[in-house]
DNA sequence: AAAAGAGTAAAACAAATGTTTGAATACTGC
DNA sequence: GCAGTATTCAAACATTTGTTTTACTCTTTT
C-alpha cells in the first residue's frame, strides 16, 4: 500500500497483513513475504522471532488500525438518538470491514479477521478482550436504547448477532456476493447504500421483536 | 462418524472432510488423512488423482450430503403462506449448517463452505451453479411473495443478503460466540430457539424495508 | 577514530510434504 | 482355476519451507 520508505519492521507488518489475509496462517510462507516485502527472510525472523510471533503482531496491527481509523464510537455523541448511534455503529463496521482504508473489503488484511472468527487461534485472545468485546458492549447498550427496556440476554445477544452478522457477512462472503449479486457488492462507492439498508432492516428486525416479547411477558 | 465397514474411498472422503474443514486446505497433509482413515497415503492419489482432486471431491460430496438431508425447500409445499415458508426456509439453513446430522456447525466438514466463501477455490464454481443459486433464488421468490410486490434486486438481493447472512455467522463465528455469549451458542438444543428468533428478526427487517421503499417510489 | 551494537545478507540445515514407483494382494469374469 | 484388472502397500524422490548460522555493513557511543 503505502510505498513512502518505511522501516523495515513496518513494511513486514504491512506487506504480511495483506499476505497472511489472503491466504491464511499455513499457507503464507516467510519468503513471500521476504521478496514482497522487499526484505531478507532473516530480518523477518530477527524482529519477530519466527513466524507465529510475526502473526501475533500482524493481528494486533491490523486491530489497531481498523479500530483507530474506524472507531466503534464514529460520529456518536452523548446526545445522538439511539436510533442514529445504530445507523452510525453500522455504517462504521462497514467502512472498518470494507473500505480501502480500512481492512480492504477483507481482501486484503481483512480476511484475516473472518479467519480468525472462524478457526481463532491463540493470539486472538488478546484482541478479543481489547477490541472486540467492548465493541460488542456498545452495540448491545444501543440496542438496550432503542427498545426502551432491557430484555435480557437471550434477547439481547441474538439481536446484536443479527446485526453484527449482516456486517460480517458482506465483508466474508464478498467474492460469491460480486459473483451471483454483483450490482450489491461491497465494494466502496456501495458501503452507505449497504450500510443504510441494513440498519434499516434491523430496525424492523428490532422493533418486531419488542413487540413480540413485550406482548408475551406481559 | 461412521464405524462400519466402507470402502476406502468413501472412508476417504469422510475423514478428508473433516479434517480439511477444521484445517484448511494448505494445512491439511494428505498423511493426516491416510492415517486418520487408516489407509496408505498412495491410496489417495490413487482413488482421487492427487491433493486437489480430493478436495474437489470433498467439497461435492459435502454440499451434496448437506443438501439432501436438508433441501431448500423443506418443509415447503405449494400452499405453505409465504411467511411460514421463511420460517422453513431458514430453519432449514440453521439445520443444515449446524446440526450434527449436518455441516456439524462448521465445527468440521461444514467449515469449508466458510473457507470456500472466504476464499473460493476453482472447486467451488461447481458447487455454485449446482446448490447455492438455486437456494439464493428460492429465497428471493419467498421474500416476493412476503413483499407482494417485486421491488428489483437492488431491494431483494440485499434482503437476501440479510438474512443468509445472519444464519451463515452464527455458523462461521460459532467458536467466538461460545466465548462471549455462551447462552446463545449455536448448539444443537438451541437451534429452533435461534432459527425462530432470526426468522422474526428477518421478517421485521423485510417489513420496514417495504415501507421505506413504496414510500419512496410512489 | 575505535568499539559496540543493531540491522541486513547469503547460504546451509533439517524437517515436512505431495507425488511417484514398482511390487504385492485382492477381486472379478470366464 | 486362471488371466486380467483393480486395489493396496512400503519405500523412495524431489521440493518446499521454517529456522539457524556466519559474515558483512551501517550507525551510534565513547
Amino acid at each position: 500500500m503505502t510505498e513512502y520508505p518505511q522501516t523495515t519492521k513496518e513494511r513486514i507488518l504491512e506487506v504480511a497483513g495483506d499476505i497472511f489475509g489472503k491466504e491464511g496462517f499455513k499457507a503464507t510462507t516467510i519468503r513471500r513475504i521476504a521478496g514482497a516485502a522487499q526484505v531478507n527472510i532473516a530480518a523477518i525472523n530477527y524482529h519477530f522471532r519466527d513466524k507465529e510471533g510475526l502473526y501475533s503482531a500482524v493481528l494486533e496491527h491490523v486491530f489497531h488500525i481498523g479500530f483507530t481509523r474506524f472507531p466503534s464510537k464514529m460520529g456518536i455523541e452523548d446526545d445522538t438518538l439511539p436510533e442514529q448511534q445504530l445507523l452510525f455503529f453500522i455504517r462504521g463496521m462497514f467502512y472498518r470491514l470494507l473500505s480501502n482504508e480500512g481492512w480492504a473489503g477483507l481482501s486484503g488484511r481483512g480476511r484475516l479477521i473472518a479467519r480468525e472468527l472462524l478457526a481463532p487461534t491463540p493470539a486472538f485472545e488478546a484482541v478479543l478482550d481489547k477490541y472486540i468485546k467492548p465493541h460488542k458492549d456498545l452495540l448491545v447498550s444501543i440496542i438496550i436504547a432503542i427498545m426502551g427496556e432491557n430484555p435480557g440476554p437471550r434477547i439481547l445477544l441474538p439481536c446484536a448477532i443479527s446485526i453484527i452478522g449482516q456486517c460480517i457477512y458482506y465483508a466474508l462472503a464478498a467474492p460469491v456476493i460480486k459473483k451471483i449479486a454483483e450490482e450489491n457488492a461491497p465494494v466502496e462507492g456501495n458501503l452507505d447504500r449497504l450500510a443504510e439498508f441494513v440498519w434499516l432492516f434491523s430496525l424492523g428486525g428490532i422493533e418486531k421483536i419488542r413487540q413480540k416479547t413485550s406482548c408475551v411477558t406481559r
